[in-house]
DNA sequence: ACTACTGTATTACGACATCAATACAGTCTC
DNA sequence: GAGACTGTATTGATGTCGTAATACAGTAGT
């Protein structure tokens, strides 16, 4: 499943891990309850140190992505649809919010920005 | 126009003094060709150091916002309305993509985030 | 219970960002 | 051109982040 993690970009090591984890369970890639790497595992394979895996894992589990059990392993976190969807429309609103402060102290409108939006996403998307 | 800074936010100072500078400057409040108050002057007003004033300024002239003389002094920079939007809209379009960058990471679609884009700015804002 | 695997916690080190201190160089007014 | 103001450049102390090293603690199969 993972292949190589590059130490000279500006995103972290543990950042990288996270991120190609999140899409792989996000996309069913990786089905609940499935196990990951152990952390030793995934360190050897990516060459860096455990505890940069740790770290990523930790990142998953606080965005209950996954569950870590002392002993056992990390799984992949079951979770019902319905509070998945829940989730991540509470991490878009985030991420909207965090646009619009941004903006502000930039100075740029919301009418601006809208149109940026609308440029990026395409209008008639749905 | 400056009151205070705050030592123990997260914002660094240098950024809290430049956001301040920006949204006086997008507002009009700060007019063009008006002079900044020079940096030792705004540094102890704000019992800050002048390098950390520099930086701020630094920013500001980097962004385009201000043009920095030595001897002279730092002063709001004259710029065509219409080149000014056209930067303002350059900038929107990177926090859009920032936006739609960190959505893909997290997992977070594009409807999603279409929903929260309608929930915290109002859906037919125009 | 032993053994070999899991994750956990602590500590340290290097890189980088933030902020400060100080000396330097240009401009303006008189 | 003297003096008092501007910004500029260099250097260093401090704190935080990313990563690693190492010892600890829980789980599971035998």
């Amino acid at each position: 499943m993972f292949d190589q993690v590059d130490p000279r970009s500006p995103t972290p090591l543990y950042a990288q891990i996270a991120n190609r984890l999140r899409i792989a369970i996000a996309s069913g890639e990786l089905r609940p309850t499935a196990p990951l790497p152990s952390v030793r595992q995934l360190a050897a394979q990516l060459r860096v140190n455990p505890a940069t895996v740790v770290q990523a894992y930790r990142d998953l589990e606080d965005e209950g992505f996954v569950e870590m059990r002392q002993g056992a392993g990390t799984f992949v976190r079951e979770v019902a649809p319905e509070s998945r969807g829940r989730e991540r429309a509470r991490q878009a609103s985030a991420l909207v919010r965090k646009m619009l402060t941004e903006a502000g102290r930039l100075g740029v409108s919301i009418q601006e920005l809208q149109a940026a939006i609308a440029e990026e996403i395409g209008v008639g998307t749905s």
